[in-house]
DNA sequence: CATCTACTTGGCTAATATGCCAAATAGCCA
DNA sequence: TGGCTATTTGGCATATTAGCCAAGTAGATG
């Protein structure tokens, strides 16, 4: 295989293996939405803040968040707006699942 | 946290975990192409048969694609035809990390 | 039937991810 | 300064993933 295209597809796996846990959805679902600092997200979630901080380190090594120190408190916001489009597709994927492949077909995942 | 919000979470989370990895990228990207058997994509891949064999496997099961026996060759295809559009923000991620935020603002991952 | 090819599955090891606790850091406020 | 709150980091146990080899299965073909 090509090395420029092998790196390419690196690439573009980090990124979804970044988003790829229920918890990092989450958190860029709410992020569409407006900003939060991690006490919040981490309340949203019900987990430790310790983990919950370490998701947003994985986000934003993936270049999804961007961080925002205010005071003592540290903002999240998503530095790509287009996340919930992403997801059309993989919708389509779990209505299929369920039996329902029309959607996609008919222009769900435009 | 809802219990059919994290059910859905977890859904899309298995979708996403299922296409990141290289390997299963470069699948999706030739099955969008056309269908393929085993060895073919092997061969693209690189990688032991068996290997990608299980690649396969785990893009079946989160409903990416599916298998049809011809002969003794077994040919994939996907599923969902939506799948390059998908990478729109992907990409969109990539090339705000490369410091150009602009394509996906300027409609790049519409 | 014997054998070949194409593929899948089992089994193993190494690498990576997850989540908690505890400790460290940083800003606020008395 | 001292203590408080918010967050990050280190460390550890556990779980999951990746990839190879070897063995098993299934269809084709002599």
């Amino acid at each position: 295989m090509d090395k420029e295209r092998k790196a390419h597809l690196e690439a573009r796996a980090r990124v979804l293996k970044a988003m790829a846990h229920p918890s990092r959805l989450l958190i860029i679902e709410e992020l569409e939405k407006t900003e939060r600092c991690v006490c919040e997200l981490t309340e949203m979630i019900g987990a430790d803040i310790s983990t919950v901080s370490k998701h947003l380190s994985v986000l934003r090594q993936a270049g999804i968040v961007a961080d925002d120190k205010r005071g003592n408190q540290v903002y999240y916001r998503l530095r790509i707006p287009c996340m919930l489009k992403f997801f059309d597709c993989v919708e389509s994927v779990l209505e299929s699942q369920a039996g329902a492949r029309v959607a996609c077909l008919a222009g769900g995942c435009r």
